[in-house]
DNA sequence: AAGTATCTTAACCATTTGGTTAAGTTTGAC
DNA sequence: GTCAAACTTAACCAAATGGTTAAGATACTT
């Protein structure tokens, strides 16, 4: 086999590292060479080109970022606990990840159509969670709200903090950094039962 | 008088645009120039260097992003008629300038400290809001909720749809870009609802 | 021991880009 | 008409950067 299992992946961990914190045009190949103790052409070896290597990060990231939590939604439960589970975990792989939203949205935007093909090749989609959130307003569950709204809320909610810390920090935190942990750890519940109270009846 | 004000006008338009597009990273000098329509001796001549220019860009987008929609804010009135006020008057500013979040968003990112020292030196401050809602729940007007997560719920709720706008589009809408206008327009009612509803008592 | 894949060293190259310089032209105020 | 400020043209430069090349060293497999 050609490549070296180990080296490929100490490559591709330290390239998400300096991609994510310098975003595609504020990262160096040799950044990334550093980080993973290796040399430029050894780089250029394994993965031809900066595009290339972007390429397979933001793969990954998007993959990562999206669909996994997905899985944790039994949509035959209780909704009210569906969204209880879904925060929990999906804040949870935020606080693991926290760079890796500011960086897909801020990829993302530079490429739109990237993300779009990527969700139609790895046949992601939330179709089935609007009709649960339908049904249980039809039974009279939850208030009547869009389940698109619904949905956007619930990621707004969930995803924004790690977006914006040093705007959370900076604005409403009064510059204290040390409380951004704190509020990260009230926010599985708080965010839980913000919505839960919003809907229920 | 050294400066023409309508060129260095001109100058600081296309820059806000160019910069906002691409990033500090992405952006060429040459870019704004050509969209200036005059030519890199002349921008140098009025601005220094980039740096310089970006600083004062990013210090004019901080301060359209954060302090001006607070003086919409009534603190003597009733909390959900200042939540429904701020909402759509906030939404309202972002379509107008729709890239302005992420911009900010991903160089402050970059940079940090930049945000803290412009907060504190323009001396922007959101105790009154917070103490505000404190009272409201201490009368028992509201449920008991921190006053700094119900801010950043709000802020999240506005905010969020338009840094994300690939995702919401991708993700929610299936793809169909057409309907993302469409969101925002409801976005004013329904986010002020949701989160009414969610602290009435 | 031989051979092959992995990895290093180091020099090199083309291009891009922020920024400069210098000379000249246009324009408007007095 | 004069003079200075505003602006253009065009050539130029140094540094940074993505990428290449070639020769050799190291290690693993058989």
């Amino acid at each position: 086999m050609k490549y070296n299992k180990d080296t490929s992946e100490k490559i591709l961990d330290s390239a998400i590292d300096i991609f994510q914190e310098n975003g595609f045009n504020g990262t160096r190949m040799q950044a990334i060479a550093d980080k993973a103790k290796i040399n430029k052409s050894l780089l250029h070896y394994y993965f031809k080109s900066k595009d290339k290597l972007f390429q397979i990060i933001i793969e990954k990231a998007v993959k990562l970022f999206i669909p996994r939590v997905l899985k944790v939604i039994n949509v035959e439960g209780d909704i009210f606990q569906m969204i209880r589970d879904f925060v929990s975990a999906y804040i949870d792989m935020l606080r693991k990840n926290p760079h890796i939203p500011s960086f897909i949205i801020n990829e993302i935007n530079n490429n739109p159509e990237r993300l779009l093909k990527l969700l139609k090749t790895s046949g992601f989609n939330v179709d089935f969670v609007k009709v649960k959130i339908q049904e249980d307003i039809d039974k009279g569950i939850i208030r009547d709200i869009s389940p698109e709204h619904l949905l956007l809320n619930t990621l707004s909610l969930c995803i924004f903090p790690f977006v914006a810390k040093p705007m959370v920090v900076g604005i409403i935190l009064n510059g204290e950094e040390d409380k951004f942990e704190k509020l990260l750890d009230e926010r599985k519940k708080v965010v839980a039962n913000f919505i839960i109270d919003s809907i229920k009846i």
